[in-house]
DNA sequence: TTATAAATTTAATATTCATCTAATTAGATA
DNA sequence: TATCTAATTAGATGAATATTAAATTTATAA
């Protein structure tokens, strides 16, 4: 990553509102001007500082009817802290091992997958820790085409091949950036942004 | 950790020349004209710029004759970054199982003593290993006075009692926040900006 | 079509802040 | 003491930006 981007990165954490909103987004959607009473200001800065937030990825926003609802973006926010530090300390000690590092997720991915999936390819259950949740997501999701857009219907039967709960999981693909949704269609994010599971402690 | 903090924490990096400074410090000390110098600007900018990077605790200055060396605050440029996250997500997934998390921490950490240390206390050898390697040099250090300024040369026989490389034990001592040197006088940091081995990683 | 509700844009204001030059301070050395 | 060097302060300038009220846009509902 370069200079600019953790700049850009870092200005737009550098304010008390925009903060504040991102605590009340870390609670759930909320639309404008929900937000603009919570935090006492005119909705006309609610749209001032989305723009900025929206501007460093840290903001997903998704429109229903007449209003707009926005959420976190964990990923991105997850990722650019790290990525900061990682700008300044280059390859201070952050490189050593790291071919071993690749090896290791490897196998721990397909560990997981061998153990919740049949081997017809149908998930047994859905894991209870995120980490592995993440992993069978992020499976599961890998066999949508990317670019295409989906209607409901068709992501509840595409879900249906490996589960039966297929609101659950479609809510899970929401919330953890694995997908988006704009007035009922759905469409697949690109990777950099999934929640990604071995960024986890 | 309160609002302004993390606000002041993130005003702080949201400079692209403070950005530079960070990184060119990551390689070494450096002085003021030095810095001027390699980032093109006047000493006076230099001052102001170190002044908001001192305000937010990410660097430390020492002095030597004339000259005032910079260097960067490991301790605290981590911390706030994972604080942060923490303002925002407070709770949200974090406080699972915290209470297993201490009792293991202190599980290994004795371990390492157990096993770095002979009966008498003195130390075995300094691990390779960098988490290793500070809870070592965290209870060695914890054997000294807060507060007391001590002369290099006490310092040195405190450590001899421990091992007998003392001239590299105490460059550790400084290089990971442990203790705090001005023209050779030593002292103490307080724990909180103590690199801490339980962070990494 | 008209009315309504939410969001955005526009324009204005006030504040913050990065940077410079010039003057000053603090410490070391001769 | 006088002098040199590094750093800081003071003041000025220009750019960025947080906020608001008012006007405008966009999409829904009647």
């Amino acid at each position: 990553m370069q200079l600019d981007k953790v700049v850009a990165y870092h200005k737009a954490l550098a304010d008390p509102t925009r903060i504040r909103m991102l605590i009340l987004l870390a609670g759930g959607e909320r639309n404008g001007q929900t937000l603009a009473e919570k935090l006492s200001v005119t909705p006309a800065t609610i749209t001032h500082h989305a723009a900025k937030l929206r501007e460093a990825s840290l903001i997903n926003e998704r429109r229903d009817k007449n209003t707009i609802y926005f959420s976190l973006n964990d990923c991105f926010l997850k990722g650019n802290a790290e990525a900061a530090l990682r700008l300044i300390y280059r390859g201070a000690d952050g490189t050593e091992g790291e071919e071993n590092m690749e090896e290791e997720l490897e196998r721990t991915r397909s560990s997981v997958i061998r153990h919740f999936f049949t081997k017809e390819g149908r998930l047994k259950h859905v894991p209870a820790q995120l980490k592995k949740k993440l992993i069978v997501l992020e499976h599961i999701v890998s066999h949508l085409e990317s670019g295409r857009k989906y209607a409901e219907k068709e992501i509840n039967e595409f879900i249906k091949q490996y589960h039966e709960d297929f609101a659950t999981m479609r809510r899970e693909f929401i919330m953890h950036q694995f997908m988006y949704r704009e007035d009922g269609v759905y469409e697949l994010n690109p990777p950099e942004m999934w929640a990604k599971w071995h960024r986890l402690s």
